[in-house]
DNA sequence: CGCCTTTACATGCAGATGCATGGAATAGTC
DNA sequence: GACTATTCCATGCATCTGCATGTAAAGGCG
């Protein structure tokens, strides 16, 4: 055998895997029992609604969301079929567009976020006092600057998922 | 808004889906790269080979892969088809059936840990002290039982996935 | 033994995803 | 200003996934 990661990184590695899928599934399922779209959809309206006025060129939820992108433009398809997001044109650059938030679609992240807040008490917070939780986040930044950066979090209602 | 979850909490939620996704993205590509099937194949296989005699049941895999039952059907099915696992018959329990792999699967399975071992060091070893690596597992670990518990990881080469 | 429940695995179908490509507009170059 | 390269977004196609259901064999029970 290598042995070249160490058996404490390897360790690492796979509880990263394991929890995390874990905790997704959780969390996923407690929001799709309640009657809710999946996270994707959720971390989509919450950037909107945090974007200056409501709406953002379809690439900036694409790195906001770190998905690749065909899987935004057609995520914002059925957000749009569902009336939670118009696709408005875009003046300045022809070729692009805005994506603007709908009033259902503000209310369905308010409405999300109370089962979604829920969800992560359940799974994370109660399991893990705050100065852990903030261990846990140093740790878990220090692993994120390999391949390309994602852009940082603000703070409020938490957005997630790949 | 409701404010259950600490933002430590909300924090780490963030950070683990976002971190773990990132760190997988990387490692899949690397062995896509390379010309390797996805990591599902190798934790099944690894699964394999690690067993008494090369073979197991396909609930137990399914059991320690965590992933659903129509997944390890179909997963087996792929194996079979490139002649890495064969299935065999169950004579105690006529309608299981056992999963052997193959010399080919066995071969396949080290030379993707070559690879595997080289990524898990790249994005993870090489990023984390060895005393860091072991704190993360520590408080990683601690989301861990909440629906329905998972097998434990024996040392050497690292499974993971969903 | 009949009968019902449970366990093990497969599969049809709809929806989601990855990949490659296409089309349209802008930016950069000379 | 023509030409090429790049950026922004959509989409056809093959594959994969989730969900529900089907089939066959045990197991439990009177």
């Amino acid at each position: 055998m290598k042995r070249k990661p160490s058996t404490e990184a390897t360790a690492a590695w796979i509880r990263l895997m394991r929890v995390q899928s874990r905790v997704l599934d959780c969390v996923e399922q407690e929001l799709k029992k309640a009657g809710f779209p999946p996270l994707a959809w959720y971390d989509a309206l919450l950037e909107l609604s945090r974007a200056p006025s409501g709406e953002l060129r379809p690439v900036e939820l694409e790195r906001q969301m770190l998905i690749p992108q065909y899987s935004t433009s057609r995520l914002i398809d059925r957000l749009v079929d569902e009336g939670l997001v118009v696709r408005r044109e875009c003046k300045m650059d022809k070729r692009g567009q805005f994506v603007e938030i709908t009033e259902a679609g503000r209310e369905l992240q308010k409405r999300m976020w109370s089962a979604y807040s829920a969800a992560i008490e359940k799974h994370v917070g109660s399991k893990l006092s705050d100065t852990d939780a903030a261990k846990l986040c140093m740790l878990l930044d220090r692993l994120g600057c390999s391949c390309g950066q994602a852009a940082p979090l603000a703070a409020g209602e938490g957005a997630a998922i790949r």
